[in-house]
DNA sequence: TCCAAACTACGAAAACTTTCGTTGACAAAT
DNA sequence: ATTTGTCAACGAAAGTTTTCGTAGTTTGGA
């Protein structure tokens, strides 16, 4: 006989991440896999909330595709599965469709105004438009 | 006698805008000001919601001093209180805090990336870079 | 005057998110 | 073998956001 029948429910592409799940993604996608134990840790610093909180929340992220666990060790071991690239994407368009009328113009401005850049990365930022400019000629 | 010592329960600052309270902040920021009506249908086209979940989420507004509102006419004209630059800022800067580590450039790149901006738009971002830079120095 | 349309107020349901207590399983140490 | 500590699972409560039905008011006709 096969193993299991077992029809998990299935899920829709990948959910847009909660301020919760963000969380706890950011500190995957930091620190690589990791046991709910070891998030929990590098969370405390900053969240106050019990073990059994974070264990939940990263459960159903596994429901909702978010994170992808191995089961095969005691202490499962959770993987991000949305990529940090991904997910900044969508959650920059969905910035600049809510709150800057989709003007990227906009929101750079208010990036640059909010958080000061070092000179290397404003020249990084330059040779970026340098080269979109290029494109685009 | 007077008129009212009605204590309207005195709310702190103003409190962070959810997303459907967002939505109506962006027609009034591009509108001007505006009955319920005014911003339900220019809503409609994007959102299926009823007139009066409109307007309970714009009395909650007022509540949260997101919005002030003139009740001198039958149909009360609601005003944006938060104004679009400040609700800017504090987003970029949790979005920056949330997802790219506190890193404008990354937030600038994945801006950059997801929109194309106009020429004119590049060489504006430019001039910023330019006077950053220059402050800088 | 009476009726219909447009409006505000408001309570409460529905939906979603976050939190945690409890239970049972496993494993390591005594 | 029993105890102690750590873990996953899970249900349910608490908190927040969004939705809408209903009721009462005002306005402008017929």
């Amino acid at each position: 006989m096969a193993k299991e029948p077992k029809s998990q429910p299935p899920r829709q592409p990948a959910s847009q991440p909660t301020d919760a799940e963000l969380a706890i993604l950011q500190v995957l996608w930091s620190g690589g896999p990791s046991t709910v134990r070891q998030v929990h840790e590098t969370l405390s610093s900053r969240r106050t909330t019990g073990y059994t909180t974070t264990l939940k929340l990263m459960q159903i992220m596994v429901d909702k595709r978010l994170v992808v666990r191995d089961e095969s060790q005691r202490s499962h071991i959770y993987r991000a599965q949305l990529s940090q690239d991904r997910a900044q994407r969508q959650l920059v368009r969905s910035l600049l469709d809510q709150a800057f009328e989709g003007s990227a113009k906009g929101l750079i401005l208010q990036a640059l105004a909010t958080r000061r850049a070092s000179a290397a990365e404003l020249s990084e930022i330059r040779d970026l438009l340098d080269s979109l400019d290029g494109d685009k000629k």
